[in-house]
DNA sequence: GGGCGTCTTTGACCTACATCAACGGGACGG
DNA sequence: CCGTCCCGTTGATGTAGGTCAAAGACGCCC
């Protein structure tokens, strides 16, 4: 069985710093709205929105939240890469979901968020108060609808990786978790090839149910069967993507 | 790897009978509705509800919809135990949850379901036809936000389960689903203990990862270790619920 | 530029669970 | 009452991926 030991972060900072909220309204520049919980809102909703958010910036390693704390805020992902975890006692721990700008977090239906969130990279925030985001939600029903919208997107995304993490095998695991990378990258307005990798291995083997060992040999596996090139600064080349999306596909 | 032959169903019975809506409301003696989305509505809004519902019985292994059918209605399922599942091209299945009285399924964001739904017991379920559905949501948004507080906590359990198929042992894989069954049975106001376990040693294996010869081994380690009972007609007593509660959490 | 800490890769070995196979028992139909 | 069909259980064996160990590789700081 798989033993995990949490190590001491690199650059990790004293704690998030909140940033004044100077402009007059940081969301008029925010170039991933059209992603995010606020696509779709007019400028009043924008305003009023505007009127409780504050932004935060997180340095790689640098924790957000923890599982089990009372859940105040949520947050809108603007820059950067955020791993969210849950872990076991004895630390072996299971990322639920790496989140990127326009990713959405902090829905806990209970008050206490069931995950802990940190930074990948350095990445921005976005922060609501909970308790000033529900009269906005009562009055703008567009908003909630577009959370239920979120939500239900995630739910698809979640059962998909069930299906990954209960049958697949590792080869299967890592092809699918480099089309995945690839196309959110697309989402976002990046390129999807060459893709870039921002974690570390042994976060994706946390992601995928494996061991750094296993990921780190089935990159390299799949790297001498021609379907990938490693390129440098955490970039991979998709060489024959087809085959990676029959892998993926357990075909 | 595994492989999962998917058998022929026992009592596969043709379709679906949707049932005439002879009574006034079939909602009005609803006995889940606490459960359901259809809970704190006032007396107008059920008679909505009831004005587009529509009753319907599932035999033992009867299918109520494929993955990649349009997502032409919303259910609640009102007596029995369902199963939803997600397939592999060569067969492997991935059951993504149990579903019984009080639960809701057929969210899908993308007008397609993202899984396949079958009866595990004979089931009763009511159907919303999603476009007769949606107006409501405008006009009650108490019962969209029933709806979003239920999806993320199907997001929470999402993530639950992502911890245990990715990370956690046979034996606490199999803890873990035990007691998962026994609290839902005590939430819809069943006894806990014994717990009624309705599914296949084949659907408990497709649900946590395993396969059926592991779950049945587990079962039996278990039993010899006086942590359960096995008992008739599918019932298995908790002996030592605290020593479950310690496997399952991997203490 | 050199030392250091971290991450990645690779190798040798091990084990939890899968696979393959056989048997037993309960439900059901004739 | 007896076959048949599932389903569950148990045993023997195989293997994918985990574990343990060590050697590069890549910053990063002084």
């Amino acid at each position: 069985m798989a033993s995990f030991e949490i190590k001491k972060m690199t650059g990790h900072l004293p704690g998030a710093r909140p940033r004044p909220r100077d402009t007059a309204s940081p969301c008029n520049a925010c170039n991933v709205r059209h992603l995010t919980l606020c696509a779709a809102l007019d400028d009043q909703e924008v305003a009023d929105m505007a009127a409780i958010v504050s932004t935060l910036e997180l340095g790689p390693g640098e924790p957000l939240f923890d599982e089990g704390e009372p859940a105040e805020h949520v947050f809108n992902v603007t820059a950067g890469a955020i791993k969210i975890y849950k872990l076991l006692p004895d630390g072996r721990r299971q990322m639920t979901g790496f989140l990127f700008p326009g990713d959405f977090l902090g829905l806990a239906n209970d008050q206490i968020y069931a995950y802990s969130a940190e930074a990948v990279t350095f990445s921005t925030l976005c922060r609501f108060p909970r308790k000033k985001l529900e009269p906005l939600l009562d009055r703008y029903p567009k908003m909630e609808r577009r959370l239920l919208s979120m939500a239900s997107h995630e739910l698809a995304v979640a059962q998909e990786q069930m299906l990954l993490l209960g049958r697949k095998t590792a080869r299967e695991k890592v092809a699918s978790f480099l089309l995945m990378l690839s196309r959110r990258a697309e989402q976002r307005g990046q390129p999807g090839n060459p893709v870039s990798i921002p974690m570390s291995r042994n976060d994706i083997g946390d992601y995928l149910g494996l061991t750094t060992e296993t990921v780190s040999r089935t990159f390299t596996q799949l790297k001498s069967n021609g379907v990938i090139t490693l390129l440098n600064s955490g970039k991979v080349d998709l060489a024959d993507g087809a085959a990676l999306q029959e892998m993926a596909d357990g075909a």
